[in-house]
DNA sequence: GTCTATACGTGGATAGAC
DNA sequence: GTCTATCCACGTATAGAC
């Protein structure tokens, strides 16, 4: 019971701290302000994570890498048609990105964070998430080299419109992308 | 005289910066490593730059964008055909982002600094750049409405190679992009 | 223009009551 | 599980000699 409900209490912090470092880095997000955007006290933050930002940015990247399993992973390999499945995952990233006007956590830390487990860990994660466009590519008749390099421009797309959409500070480039992207990823 | 010879000094620090402030955002950038990297202790630092950090963020910027004008508008805008013209552009970015294996230091900045002026400048160079290519590509007989999808296409393409090759640890993708602009860009 | 020394605030982390 | 109070290290910045 006791387990429980730290599990619980935990785990609904880390959407909040994954904010956090998502919008000032790892460097830039200071216990002051996850103090503040949380509502919990330092010493509170302690208690959840005994090992301090080391600790958070660990769970936080957990807690994304199992959600990137769920929702995108699971989208492109369920029992839908290819097309479908892709419609759906499209749909799930517009929506995680807020159309545009937000930036990637992950590639956001694959630029400034230095830790080997994390680092290894966002290597997988784009790895897995192009393997898994390949394939349901590859499932809607494309032939595995082609259907590899469409999965790999997708996901550079999808993420170089995020970085030109928040420099430009204009969501177009990204919802032409994404417009794009349900258009053509999966034409013979 | 003794302007010149601050003014020189001080311009020969700033590329040091700039590598620091790239390798590790504006936060992680701490007097301690930018002295170290740089060699110059930090009262040295604060003799050249007085308002400390907020300063040579600043100089760094503008630095930047005066390289920017200089290689990449200026290459695009050489009385060269269109093709040579992307094609020394194209070159220049090559080398410019290690064949990919380095990060933009506008775009990282663009996700973590907060500061009007610095963000208005990111804003201005991506513009830009995006209508550089615009221009270039209209000029080889492409319509403008689609010179300005391709060049807003291009510039997704090599941030987004860019963000993939780092966070995947492999140049590839961003070979394979850059390659592929060489090709595609003027096509008819 | 660079150095040593130092002041001062903030950030990360802990103790212990409730 | 959260709080107040506190500690210590580090990061920013300055003073003043050379």
């Amino acid at each position: 019971m006791k387990e429980t409900r730290e599990r619980r209490s935990r785990d609904e912090v880390v959407p909040q701290l994954r904010e956090v470092f998502r919008r000032f880095g790892y460097d830039g997000a200071t216990l002051t302000r996850i103090s503040e955007h949380t509502g919990l006290g330092r010493a509170s933050l302690y208690h959840h994570f005994p090992n301090g930002k080391d600790e958070m940015i660990q769970a936080v990247f957990e807690q994304t890498e199992a959600a990137f399993e769920r929702e995108i992973l699971g989208r492109l390999r369920s029992a839908l048609p290819p097309q479908e499945r892709v419609r759906t995952v499209l749909e799930y990233i517009w929506t995680h990105y807020k159309g545009g006007s937000t930036t990637c956590f992950l590639a956001l830390l694959s630029l400034t964070y230095n830790g080997d487990e994390i680092s290894a860990g966002i290597q997988r994660v784009f790895r897995k998430w192009i393997t898994g466009f390949t394939d349901v590519i590859r499932e809607s008749g494309v032939p595995l080299k082609e259907a590899r390099l469409r999965a790999e421009d997708a996901v550079i797309q999808i993420q170089g419109a995020l970085v030109v959409a928040i420099a430009i500070n204009d969501p177009g480039p990204f919802q032409r992308v994404m417009r794009k992207l349900g258009d053509s990823l999966l034409r013979n």
